[in-house]
DNA sequence: TCTAATTGTAACCATACCGGTTACCTATCT
DNA sequence: AGATAGGTAACCGGTATGGTTACAATTAGA
């Protein structure tokens, strides 16, 4: 394991109540994603936290999209689940002050990549999740 | 640990080889990474591998770029150091046939994450490692 | 020919993280 | 009160990562 299929989760639990457009339980949607219900809940709480859907409790309760499918965007969906958001991480080891480029090198690296993240995450705006769904 | 920091040392190694523009040995390579020179081995071997650098074995040993600098992109590096380059994993639970989600989202959500990557890497491919060189 | 320095690997380890699972509390409707 | 749902904490097994040790193979030079 260990390689982080939350958003893949995540994109695929919204599209599903995108598609299915009423309250769902997370029992529901596990049985689509086909995964435990609890690993459902814990995405859907992060999806909760940053506004995405609506949760009820109690008996009848469930999840719905907060937002019109159109207005959620997967960056949304991304931001929202992905706790540390960078795609590529820098190394961390501690710099050998006598070489210029071991106290150089990541600063320059991390501007670089920060602007490959920033191309990368307004394609992921461009896509919303009545895209997807229309394309069920 | 787990975050996978290969790419960033990768680049850290290529530019140290760039700026001192000379046969270089793991162990000074090692030095400025300031982890163990075997892993500074490990990534040469991919690098190696994928033709960007050249690798002498004996005493006198050491590396050397296999092309000029600004002839070497960091997406060349990317490519050459991850070996699944996939910058996000969809999940790989299976289908539920009964849902018309569980059975298309992956592969529609897969194209726009290959444009995203696809965008991400032409980013990397603008800049060489002679552009990092010179800011050091 | 012998020695020293270097690359190339295999093997092993501790750590961290991930997704899955169980269990239980809380909230809400009937 | 009972049933059904979300919310969360705790734990587990599997696995990837970087670090480390050890050692074989290669090569230059005394």
């Amino acid at each position: 394991m260990t390689s982080n299929t939350r958003f893949s989760m995540a994109v695929h639990i919204m599209t599903t109540m995108a598609y299915l457009n009423q309250k769902v339980s997370s029992g529901e949607l596990s049985k689509s994603v086909r995964t435990n219900p609890v690993v459902v809940r814990r995405i859907l709480g992060d999806l909760n936290q940053a506004g995405l859907i609506q949760a009820e409790r109690g008996k009848t309760g469930g999840f719905s999209l907060a937002r019109k499918a159109n207005k959620i965007s997967l960056l949304d969906v991304y931001r929202a689940v992905m706790d540390d958001g960078e795609l590529v991480q820098l190394h961390d080891n501690p710099e050998n002050r006598i070489c210029p480029v071991s106290c150089k090198v990541r600063g320059v690296l991390l501007k670089h990549l920060n602007k490959a993240q920033s191309v990368y995450e307004r394609e992921l705006e461009k896509a919303t999740l009545a895209d997807l769904e229309k394309a069920m």
